[in-house]
DNA sequence: GAACAAAACTTGACGCGTCAACTAATGATC
DNA sequence: GATCATTAGTTGACGCGTCAAGTTTTGTTC
């Protein structure tokens, strides 16, 4: 008798799935939360959330020009408001400065100081170390495949939503 | 030049992921993210989310004895408070029941209510197309393989976070 | 049987995500 | 150049997830 590893057994589940698409998007429910919680825990001690770490490496990754707030949004696949909110706490924190763009006073233009590029100098290699423990139970090749059958998925659901 | 679907083009990235499990760590949070915001549509219409419906059929699951708070709590990987509060606005919507245990006082048995049971029949085949629209995507055998690369992933996880 | 630990919640506070409604600035049209 | 739509963003309200700190009930131990 094999540890249990099924996803029916994780949930107690009396019942089979009842189709195979079903066991696999709650597969990936399940997958990605444990991943989530498991990542987070390098964040805990630098005092930010993954979020505000995710738009801090966005505002990095556009350097000195910054990025107007719905450009980041974009990036994360996030509404308005949320960026909106998290964006007030980084600024709360003194990682990130906004301000009006001149040309065009709608916007807003977000850059990261100097602090934030600190603060993530110091997390870059703690989070790049638990991404590959976190994912140490598949090989390069089981990644990779990994890799294109979410790339897949999305294709097919990005598809559903616009249809041509 | 064949339509955009790599990962890096989604996030407009510029520079390469500095590993393959960065990159598929990436590639989990932003399928799950999207297969998330697909299937909360079949929601829209009931008045319940997603997580109410998770927690509605998982007491549907339970039968007549109904479960107590906390064991809904490990079914879906979620911490007490989350439960207790999802489960206050079930209440008040009449799709959940709750009563104290009489032999052990300090338990809240939670039972799902006919008006709830009513509401689950009516979704599950909505559901159930849902789920498989969203993955088309992948053929019968890429779906047993995303099962089984998800399967392996959440067991090198729970490795590291109980080591025996 | 009194004291203490543990179990099963509950409450408060906060971050995040979403929707709907609003404001302010810009661009386009007549 | 006044009107109207669009763009960019903010605000309010609410559901969800998490942490820390309580409460009540039960079990255990001396």
């Amino acid at each position: 008798m094999s540890r249990l590893t099924s996803l029916q057994e994780e949930i107690q589940q009396t019942k089979p799935f009842v189709s195979k698409s079903q066991e696999a998007t709650l597969s990936l429910f399940r997958t990605t939360d444990m991943l989530r919680r498991f990542l987070a825990d390098c964040f805990c001690e630098s005092g930010i959330t993954s979020q505000q770490y995710n738009v801090l490496r966005i505002l990095r990754g556009a350097g000195p020009d910054g990025l107007p707030t719905l450009s980041i949004g974009d990036r994360m696949v996030e509404q308005a408001p949320g960026v909106t909110r998290l964006i007030d706490r980084l600024v709360v924190k003194d990682l990130v400065r906004r301000e009006r763009v001149p040309g065009d006073r709608r916007r807003v233009q977000c850059f990261i100081t100097d602090a934030g590029l600190e603060l993530l100098a110091g997390l870059d290699e703690p989070v790049n170390a638990a991404d590959q423990q976190a994912l140490a139970g598949l090989d390069d090749d089981e990644q990779a495949l990994l890799i294109e059958l979410l790339a897949k998925i999305r294709l097919g659901v990005r598809d559903l939503e616009a249809p041509s």
